[in-house]
DNA sequence: TGTACATCAGTGAACGCGCGTTCACTGATGTAC
DNA sequence: TGTACATCAGTGAACGCGCGTTCACTGATGTAC
């Protein structure tokens, strides 16, 4: 074990390395690869060392469903933070970060919105975000919408499905156009 | 053991008893708990009387999976081909179908779509028949749309998405008619 | 300034468990003669 | 018709493995006096 110990104090550092650890193994490799010891190996300590940062092993998975549903929510935000004025692309850009997050990182995607694993509403954060990134092109006569906030759970729903499919990684034939042509439809664009 | 053993040349009757037993096993539970020996108690034999049927545990559940598949593609036929001649009333009766076996076997439908479980395309006998109905609807001059195949594909994902958060079981507050309200946007009725 | 001591981060060995899989077997059943 | 025998369905015991968790511990570090 070439790993230097934490001073005095600092024992708190070792919760970030562990959960990281435990990201990094889930981000490549499926959940069940997310055993506490395995965890303990990927962060070069013994396994005893993980119980005075976790009380079991299902709080480890649960830490990292929240932390997944912290950055997804994080990425949308600065999607549609950078996106520009028309408000149209900002609800693309959104949409655009929403799908890419599932892709790049399936698996965290995925125990996003397991129950036993994820937050209590690991949708909202998003909806809320599509809401009014909708809401503003229904402002700006953008979209035909006239209720934002039931067309932002059907467009979340729509996203929701292609991205899991997308984690999946089928070898689906999709039509070239497929995500304008749904978000379009969902928006009312 | 109170089980009675199949005749001689009637061995292969254990293996729809075995299958049963997984399905029965995978329905209320999760996939964790769908082990070779759990199978093997539920179908009240020893676990070694699963290997002249199952090469080996991951075959018990692709078997599930493929059944699932197959099951979900039926009712979705059923449905359809019972809901009269309206073709609009048809499309919507294959929806709920589709939703409704999601909603009844939420851990079912869910391995069906697991790549490392399911069959290769689990996604096409039922985009198949949606394509259908909803080249049906636009022939009646009930839907709008001028490419069913690709608006199947967005109906199919919509359809997806709200089945798998239907299976998650969130306490989302979902508005009242989201059914009809996705199936209409996505099958532009 | 030195030193005894409490505290803290982390280790190492051990436990019981359920798992998937193997192996040699048992005993009922059908078949050849 | 009787009987020896091959076949077949399924059993029981055992294996090695990785798991989650517990326990007593070690040794470095900071602190009180």
């Amino acid at each position: 074990m070439s790993r230097a110990r934490n001073r005095r104090g600092e024992g708190v550092r070792l919760r970030t390395e562990i959960l990281a650890a435990a990201i990094a193994l889930l981000d490549r490799g499926d959940q069940r690869a997310v055993t506490l010891r395995a965890v303990a190996r990927a962060a070069g300590i013994t396994a005893p060392s993980i119980y005075p940062h976790f009380p079991d092993q299902p709080a480890i998975l649960h830490a990292v469903a929240v932390s997944a549903s912290a950055e997804l929510a994080h990425r949308l935000g600065t999607a549609i933070g950078t996106a520009g004025e028309d408000t149209r692309q900002r609800l693309f850009a959104a949409c655009r970060a929403y799908l890419e997050f599932a892709t790049t990182h399936p698996q965290l995607y995925r125990i996003l919105f397991d129950p036993a694993r994820g937050p209590a509403d690991p949708g909202r954060p998003v909806l809320r975000l599509l809401a009014v990134a909708l809401a503003d092109c229904a402002t700006a006569g953008q979209s035909g919408s006239t209720d934002p906030a039931a067309d932002a759970v059907a467009l979340w729903l729509g996203l929701h499905g292609l991205a899991d499919q997308l984690t999946v990684q089928s070898v689906f034939p999709w039509p070239a156009d497929l995500v304008p042509h749904l978000v379009s439809a969902l928006a009312r664009l």
